[in-house]
DNA sequence: TAAACTCATTAACAAAAGATAATAAAGGTT
DNA sequence: AACCTTTATTATCTTTTGTTAATGAGTTTA
């Protein structure tokens, strides 16, 4: 990566920090934007008929995350995206994201192995944990995989991101604490 | 898309007909292609550490498939894909796609728009339908988004797409036919 | 400080899923 | 046609999950 790239890129990088329990989407939205986490953390969730929450996905520390719905597919988004925490982001929009990747060959590289490899790889692992593990291995995974969440988030939201309900990821911790004996 | 293009790329086309039940990539292989379903059905599958085959995904006509863990990762492939009917596959290894795209603006946005775009659309359905839906719903849906799959395919490889087993497949497919009275 | 709220746990019951095995139906092979 | 194989269904039993509600710990708010 050149220098010249680098100085572009922070040209066009913005930066701002959210209070706890800010929305920086909101569902409906159609922002184009490519967000870094610098510090902090982030939730993605939509209202379902019954009129509950329901959390998509947890993103931290070096996670890139957007509305995938207006970057992919140029539809509104579905999900409202709000800080778990006092969060600063570093961000741009997926149009300078691609200018730049269209000026720079190993820009061009790293946006799809940055942005399209990190969502994507995300994406196929939790497919994978759906197909081929049970809710408790599934939750054993996550652990594993993010192993600093489950100190900073509510359980309840884990729950739902494995697709079951708090009550019975509950029944699982303590199946799990029985069997470390 | 302009002729110059388009001649490009007939150029650089391979184009392949299996036989039922042959392999296209084998786990373990490192194959760098992008294949293009011209009619036929493929899954993909592994063998988990009960010796039993787990099918991960199924293909049809129009879809484009390719071994994900070696092109976007450069990781052996975990997937053996394989014909359940005689296939006819159009292909073209990935670095002729990203040439391609890097000379030609608009094949450059159908990269991302096809190969990435239809990937990584199916990926956030599937998850969703995993986080948003029952078994049974999930069943449902599959069927409206899949209608032909179901008479093309046993459904024992769909169970394993859907993360549920086929006796419960079965059970499934008894309660809705009940309920539709 | 007291009241209100949020969240994890636990209980109780119903519904659904996993595991295993037996049976039946359908396809393919010799 | 007779045989073998594969697959879907059904049954039985066990385990797990969903649902609802109650409890209690911990936080936040007035």
């Amino acid at each position: 990566m050149n220098i010249k790239f680098l100085f572009k890129l922070l040209r066009n990088l913005n930066s701002k920090t959210f209070d706890k329990g800010e929305s920086i989407i909101k569902e409906g939205d159609k922002t184009n934007n490519v967000f870094y986490i610098r510090k902090g953390l982030v939730r993605s969730f939509l209202i379902n008929d019954k009129g509950e929450e329901i959390t998509f996905q947890l993103f931290a520390e070096k996670q890139l995350f957007g509305n995938v719905h207006t970057i992919l597919f140029d539809e509104p988004s579905k999900f409202t995206f709000e800080t778990l925490e006092k969060t600063k982001v570093y961000f741009t929009d997926v149009k300078t994201f691609q200018d730049l990747s269209s000026d720079n060959l190993d820009f061009q590289k790293m946006d799809s192995r940055i942005f399209g490899r990190q969502i994507l790889k995300q994406a196929f692992q939790r497919i994978d944990s759906f197909v081929f593990l049970s809710p408790e291995k599934r939750y054993q995974q996550y652990l594993k995989d993010y192993p600093n969440m489950i100190n900073r988030v509510p359980d309840k939201y884990i729950a739902n991101v494995l697709g079951i309900t708090p009550v019975s990821l509950s029944r699982i911790r303590q199946r799990i604490s029985k069997k470390k004996y």
